[in-house]
Parts: C-alpha cells; structure tokens; sequence
DNA sequence: TATAATTTGATACAAAGTATCAATATGCAC
DNA sequence: GTGCATATTGATACTTTGTATCAAATTATA
C-alpha cells in the first residue's frame, strides 16, 4: 500500500481544498485507524498527534471527503456515524443485527459495468459504492 | 402491495414481540413515508394520526425493527439517520454527493448465492443487504 | 377475567452535529 | 522569498438526535 494518505490529500488539492497542517494530520490518523472510526474518535486519535485541532476542523474535514466520496457515513447501530474510507471507490461490510460487530471483506460482488449501467437511466454518475450484509455473526446465531 | 404493514406486524409477533396499538400506527406510517425517513420526521407523522404517541416508543419501534432486519439505518450527510425498510430483504439506493437527493431503485444487483457465499467463510448468515451508489444526479453534474 | 410481564410516555439527560466569526495559515503572483 | 486575497481554523454557544429511567397502562395467555 503506498502513502493513501498522501493520494487523499492530493484529491482534495485537486478539487481546489487547500492542504493544511490540521486536514493531513486528519486525514493520516483516519487511514492510520483502518478507515473506520466515528468523528468523535477520530477527534480524540487526532489530538493525541496534534493537541491543538478543533472538534469542527474534523467534522468539516470528513464532510469534505464524503463530498468527494472518498468516504461515506454509515451507521451502525450507536448513535454515531461511522466514517469509512472508500478505498478505490468501495466499501463493502457485513454488520450483526445482534451484537453490532462488523466485518469488513474485500470481494467486490459488482461488476463496474452493472453500477454504471444502473446510473445511466437516471443520468447519474456512479462513482463509488458501499455494500452491507446483514444478518447473523458466528457467535450470535442460535440464541 | 399486500398490506406490508401487516406482514412487518406479524414478523414482530412471531419473535415475541407485542402488537400495540403504537407500534401499528408506527409501523403503518413508516411504510406510507415509502419507508424512508428520519426518526423525528416520522415522531411527526405518527403524531398526525396518534398524537399521544412518544418519542421514545418511535426510536423504540424503529429499534426492534432493525434488530430484526426489517429495516436499517442509513446516513445521508444530514445529522439525522434515515430509517429504510428491507423489503424482501434488499434495498438500493443511489445518493447524490453535491445535493444529497436520493434515489432508490429495485434492480438487484447482487445474486443470493454470492452474498451467502461471501459470508460463509466468516460463519456469517447472511439475512439482507444494503447497496449504495455514490455519485452525481444529472442536475449537479458539470457544475 | 385475572395475572404476570411487556410496553408506554413523561421527564431528564448525554451525545452528536451545526452555526458563527475574529484570528490565522495557505496558495499564488510577483 | 514576500505580500496579499482568500480559504481555513478553533473557541464558543447552540440545536438536534438519541438514551436512560420508572411508575402507570396495556397486552398475551391461562
């Protein structure tokens, strides 16, 4: 895996956000996390790197990447949204209905010609895609 | 459509649950909102038809719904989460990145067998799933 | 119809997310 | 490198969303 931190902030200087101290550190400790953290955590993971960040620099950060789609909120049960990075344009986790675990697989069970064959007779664009299983972890079923 | 609300009623029967009056108002209008809405928009609408009916039982309803996997929490950018019944088992929407609109459409993209055989190796038993395009609707493209 | 047990809703509370705005840091032209 | 216009930041205060609790009411079952 190369520097994806590095890949995102150049994304984001691309589309004409500046890059700044606050939004790499941001953005090196999402990556660092796995790519799945809600913002509250992320905010705590990132002072313990940078005490200084603001609450709102990492709310406003993480809405940034959602609207590049680079990431995507998803819930999970808890209040809180959980962030996950869209790594080449996918995300794809099972969640237990029981106990809440999550399981994230890599197999992507899309082809891209399908997602972009839906998009089309609405005119939208597909550019990235999440994919969630529900149902029952190993150690929930049977009770 | 047969009565959905029934069918989500009885579901909840079968699994212990009670069948009060509050939860069939609830049930019957989050199925009339095209089951898609936040939990406070729908406060409102059940109001509209049972004013006595708390906060509380609402998130409460919405709650066992998804613990049965009758229905899922999805982000939309707003803090709010938005509820979506699984009908049958399945729900796909596209969302737009600038705006924010939402589009579901039916077309499955996702075979059973593949969704069964991705949790298999993880023990996992798969119930429902959730697909989520990513993108730009016609009208924010090129802007 | 009586009974045990779940469910309800009012209240109070905690957590999550948003708005605002002066001070600061950034990209760009020179 | 320097200066400037502009995007960004973070402190504060606030709204919204979601959770805990518990006596009173409702429900399924015998």
């Amino acid at each position: 895996m190369i520097d994806e931190a590095k890949v995102l902030s150049e994304t984001l200087a691309l589309n004409g956000y500046r890059i700044t101290a606050a939004r790499k550190a941001i953005i090196e400790t999402l990556v660092k996390s796995g790519g799945h953290c809600t913002a509250d955590e992320l905010v705590d993971s990132v002072h313990a790197q940078m005490p200084g960040i603001g609450r709102m620099t990492v709310y406003r950060t993480l809405d940034i990447l959602c609207q590049l789609a680079l990431a995507r909120p998803v819930y999970q049960g808890t209040g809180a949204a959980h962030f996950v990075l869209m790594r080449a344009g996918h995300h794809h986790h099972m969640i237990c209905s029981d106990c809440g675990q999550v399981i994230e697989f890599d197999d992507c069970l899309l082809e891209e010609i399908s997602t972009e064959k839906i998009g089309d007779p609405f005119g939208f664009q597909v550019q990235s895609h999440l994919i969630e299983l529900h149902g029952q972890c190993r150690d929930c079923q049977g009770m």
